[in-house]
DNA sequence: GCAATAGTGTCTTTGAGACAGTATTAT
DNA sequence: ATAATACTGTCTCAAAGACACTATTGC
């Protein structure tokens, strides 16, 4: 085929962000209330144009840090206090996802610890943290006159494919670490896996598993009693990405 | 942020094709050799534009039938004779990938059965089933003149991720079989396995895993010899598609 | 004392991998 | 007979899951 500028027809590209925490026991993204229309009043994952100057990953990172102040983590780098884990997740381009025009979006996938509040960028829109029970089925939610509506455009898509590839990506990655603070307690880290899989797994089993995996976690020496009880050993994040033996998630 | 059309940055958006098969005990893929510039004469991997009114699938779908004649196979609908499996892969779109212009290229992996020989599409482009090893590490091969260069573009990256895609994937899914014709056996399957990981299996533990796999293989009642020795039954795929246990991948 | 959480030990079952041995064809 | 491939059985070890038990805190 040969290339002539002027035969393919031209498209918007933009990168949309899965951005996905644990807060008070359960799996949270974040989302935008959209300001005007289509989908006025509605609920959409945050998003943004790709620069023409920009890569994908480049435009993903830039707008994390715009909407929550996060880095993108890098792993040959250090480790930030304010790291997220950043992947691509899948393209979505039909061709009537967009009323307005022919969008290409890349949508990536973000996985932070849990932050005290979203603060809204430059711009004025309103930015929460939302259950993604409610952002997926909002007809069973919907107290204290939340809109209980579906996501705007394909977002309702988007976020089910985010949220499958965080929970299949937890079960043979350390990637569950992405969503605890530096220092963390096995305690901690079992109720993000309860969280994102929502099943409750057995605090014993969990414990001599999660430690007897090399390289999954590492000892800081202190201790902590933020859950009430007996104090809880910390540990930070190990060199690891691979999980080996994986932890399994229960079928039933 | 206000949309207004011109604001954002033309992109022209492709798809290429990661189309992987078996050939002679050796894993390849789908390669053309580029007949102008930029990288004149070197192996790239077939793709084109997205048409203004087509999804992404659509034109992945529309682009493998042009270059071999293999239908997508829809999972809900019949099994066709010449159906391989389609699935996105990732999305590439850094600035420079394409010196002419800015391209961002959602590619697709496929999965097919040996074919007789690639037929060439309207053009006049030549295209092979190459080994992936010869592609992804040229220096080591080019016997009886072949261009001993790596791939075009940023399609040897691309490559790489759709060959581990599939080294993952045919672990917990039943995909290996979209590299068999409709009826195989098990030791056809087998050697599907051993060419995609580049291992040998042992072929009494391999029988005994894959006929207990509930779902995973469903015995036609015919048998074959044309692998010599003693007759072997002939098994289609069974309508698991997640495979539980899953085939495990040797490690060292 | 009680409640709550942390952590260890022990038993059973499942499955992976090594490998002996039998079955059925072509030559 | 020999070689080649197909298939079955048996053993050992690793790990998952169920669950009894002990440890250390706050109240």
């Amino acid at each position: 085929m040969p290339y002539d500028p002027s035969a393919f027809p031209p498209f918007a590209v933009t990168v949309d962000l899965v951005v996905l925490t644990v807060r008070r026991h359960a799996l949270c993204a974040l989302a935008v209330r959209r300001g005007e229309p289509p989908f006025q009043g509605r609920w959409a994952l945050p998003g943004g144009f790709v620069r023409g100057d920009e890569d994908l990953e480049t435009a993903a990172a830039r707008e994390l840090a715009e909407e929550t102040g996060l880095l993108a983590h890098d792993p040959a780098g250090p480790v930030a206090p304010n790291a997220a884990h950043l992947e691509q997740l899948a393209t979505y381009g039909d061709p009537g996802r967009d009323p307005r025009m022919r969008v290409v979006s890349v949508a990536h996938l973000a996985l932070a610890p849990d932050l005290p509040a979203p603060r809204p960028g430059g711009d004025a829109r309103s930015v929460s943290w939302v259950p993604v029970e409610e952002l997926l089925h909002p007809a069973g939610y919907g107290r204290d006159g939340d809109v209980r509506a579906p996501l705007a455009f394909d977002h309702a898509r988007i976020l089910a494919d985010g949220v499958e590839r965080a929970r299949s990506k937890i079960e043979y990655s350390s990637l569950a670490t992405a969503f605890c603070p530096q220092e963390f307690t096995v305690g901690e880290l079992r109720r993000v896996y309860e969280a994102v899989w929502g099943v409750a797994l057995d605090p014993r089993n969990f414990h001599r598993k999660v430690t007897g995996t090399p390289g999954f976690l590492v000892p800081t020496g202190g201790t902590t009693t933020r859950q009430g009880g007996r104090p809880a050993q910390l540990f930070r994040a190990g060199g690891a990405t691979l999980l080996n033996p994986p932890m399994l998630r229960p079928e039933a």
